[in-house]
DNA sequence: ATGGTTACCATACGCCTGTATTATGTCATG
DNA sequence: CATGACATAATACAGGCGTATGGTAACCAT
């Protein structure tokens, strides 16, 4: 047996390094070069851990998904127990949306890989079981809520969610800063409280 | 003199032409090349009137835009004189959108386009302006609204207006076919209904 | 200690890119 | 009709790209 190293671990650290590059420079710009350089480790380095760039780059936005979820868990522990599907649905868009640093980089990784998915079948069908998962998840809580009467009944659930998850248009508002995070979220607010306004 | 040909006009022909490298194969596949032969044309001839790929792009940017405009207002024309701003609001939401081929074209134009202009400071700022422009349109037709009393003078335009701009987010979800076209237009259709409902 | 497996690195290959250069055809005018 | 401006084209160039290849160093099991 050779030298020992966490793989996984070492995948992580360069799926990181391309967060960087993709946040600071562009998704064209995420060379298998440019992410070593960023990485610090050498183009072989590299090849070793990924053998090709849509290997790395899918890898990258798994862990950048990962990451947006484990970023709502965490929120989700700072809110009452049980929370309030209200606080629940705020906390998710406002980790999709690029508000803090972290969130930015995960939510320009996502629009990239969204915008290649559409022209790769491979990455389409990913892209959009990823999308779909979340806009059903947003569905689950949106239903249970009108089953225990914090939405009002006569709300209908598809088009509620979707509404829900269309907010996620405010990403390029604030990426170009026609808008500012502060007001992105007070529209936010605005809609859940009038989801939310007719009961419980 | 020499040979006369309208370079306004063969610009437009070799920008439509990028549009749909675009929209077939992606941003990224969009290169001079792949442009010119889309075009039908050599390399050459698309040298002489676009020097540079920058140039080629934001030419075919500004005229995608305009583009969508021209819909609009030929949409206004089938529209009741005057037109309810309700229906001027759908009616701009249906055209950013991409439900249809010619819109879908547009549409991811410009989702790239964005998404190159967040690093680069010439093209960030005419996307930008670009956006801010729009904003400032939705938000002229509901202070309006409001005034006229179409919408209830409770309502804040400024978050009202967010909301309204937000819904371009369904892009994503139509183009990986999470919803369908009908799906999106119901949801904007219920949203409208509410922040036109209390009044007029 | 030695063999074999793995980590890591430097380099090379073929391809594609944007752009520059140069040549040829084509016309309206002096 | 010749001349000069423009349209069009072909080709060249330097650089970056993803990926393949070969070699060296480090390590563990035997």
């Amino acid at each position: 047996m050779p030298k020992l190293v966490d793989h996984q671990e070492r995948r992580e650290t360069i799926a990181r390094a391309l967060w960087r590059v993709v946040d600071q420079h562009g998704w064209t710009r995420a060379t298998m070069r440019e992410v070593a350089r960023e990485a610090g480790v050498s183009l072989g380095h590299l090849q070793h851990y990924f053998t090709s760039r849509t290997g790395l780059l899918t890898f990258a936005m798994e862990l950048a998904a990962e990451q947006t979820g484990d970023r709502v868990t965490r929120g989700l522990a700072a809110l009452d127990q049980p929370p309030h599907p209200r606080d629940v649905l705020r906390l998710v868009l406002a980790e999709m949306l690029p508000l803090r640093p972290e969130a930015r980089a995960s939510s320009r990784m996502s629009a990239a890989y969204v915008l290649e998915a559409l022209h790769d079948p491979a990455l389409r069908k990913q892209a959009g079981l990823g999308l779909r998962d979340g806009r059903a998840m947003v569905e689950r809580l949106i239903r249970q809520a009108i089953t225990q009467g914090q939405i009002a009944p006569d709300r209908d659930p598809d088009i509620e969610t979707d509404l829900i998850v269309a907010l996620t248009g405010f990403t390029p508002l604030l990426e170009l800063e026609v808008i500012e995070p502060h007001a992105a979220l007070a529209a936010i607010d605005q809609h859940l409280d009038r989801l939310f306004a007719e009961a419980s």
